[in-house]
DNA sequence: CCTTGCTACTTTGCATTGCGTACTACCTAT
DNA sequence: ATAGGTAGTACGCAATGCAAAGTAGCAAGG
C-alpha cells in the first residue's frame, strides 16, 4: 500500500489521476493560504492527507507554473540540512484567485448533489420509443 | 452571461477546465444512473446545472470511451423527430465503477477540507531559518 | 425544389496537464 | 573523498476537455 490512490481494484485508477489535475493546483495554494513554504515540505504535508500524495515532478511544475503567472513569489533561503530552498507564498493576485477557487469548489460540489438527485428527464417508466414503434 | 464559468474574470478560467477533468466523467456516469439516455439529452440536461454546461464535443466521446470500456451499453431507437438515438445505460460494471466514483468523491472533498484547516507543518511565526542565518 | 432550422451524432486537431523516470546540485557527516 | 539525504530540474508520454466543422434525418416556408 504506496500510492492510496488503490481504493477498490485499478477500476477507478486511471479516472483518479484526471480528476485530481486540477484540484492539486488548488490543493498547492491551500497549502500556501497560511504561510510561505517550499516544495519539498508541501509534498510531505499532502502525502499525509489521504488521497494527496503526490512526487516531485508534480508539485514542482505546478509551483513553477504558478509563479510565472503571478500567483506565488518565491523567495530563496538556506536550509542548513542541503540545498537551498525555494520558499513561495502567495501573491495578492494568487489570494484572489484562491479565494475565486475557493467560492467555485463548492458550486461544483453542489452541482454534482444536484445532478445526483435529479433525473436527467428520461421516463422514469420504460422505453418508449424504440422497439414498441408503432 | 451564456458561459457560466466566467465567475470572477478569466482568473481562473483555465483552472475550471482542468478541474473538470474525470469530474465530467463522474456526471455522465451520474446522468444515467436512473436510466438510459442519449447524448443530446444528457447535453441538455446538465447545461441546466450551474457549471456543468457542456458542448457535443464534450461529451460524445466520453460516452463512447465509456462503451469501449465497459462501463456502458448502447441501444440504438428512432426518435421520431429526428436522426437515430443511440441510448446509453450503465452497464453492471459501470455501476460497480459509479460506486467507487460515489465513494471517492467525497473522500477528495474531505481531503481538501482537511487542507483548508490543517497548515502545513510551516511555523506560525514567522521565517525561522534564512535571513537570520547564523 | 430549395433553403432554413432543429435534432443527433461524428471526426479532426489542439493545448493543457499530471506524473514516471532520470538527472543535477547542494550540504553534512564520516 | 565517499555516502546519503535534501531540493529541484528536465524530458517525454498518455489522457483529456473542447472548439470547429461536417454528416444526416425530419419539418416548415418560400
Amino acid at each position: 500500500m504506496q500510492s492510496s490512490k488503490d481504493i477498490g481494484n485499478g477500476l477507478i485508477d486511471g479516472w483518479i489521476v484526471q480528476l485530481r489535475k486540477g484540484a492539486l493546483e488548488y490543493c498547492l495554494m491551500l497549502a500556501l493560504r497560511r504561510g510561505e513554504s517550499y516544495g519539498y515540505e508541501i509534498i510531505q504535508a499532502l502525502s499525509e492527507i489521504r488521497d494527496l500524495s503526490v512526487g516531485e515532478s508534480t508539485v514542482y511544475p505546478i509551483l513553477a507554473r504558478l509563479k510565472a503567472e503571478g500567483f506565488l513569489k518565491a523567495r530563496l533561503g538556506r536550509s542548513g540540512t542541503g540545498p537551498m530552498r525555494r520558499y513561495f507564498s502567495l501573491t495578492e493576485k494568487g489570494r484572489i484567485r484562491l479565494a475565486m477557487m475557493d467560492a467555485y469548489w463548492p458550486m461544483l460540489s453542489d452541482s454534482i448533489e444536484t445532478l445526483k438527485k435529479a433525473a436527467v428527464r428520461a421516463v422514469p417508466g420504460k422505453g418508449r420509443c424504440d422497439n414498441g414503434k408503432d
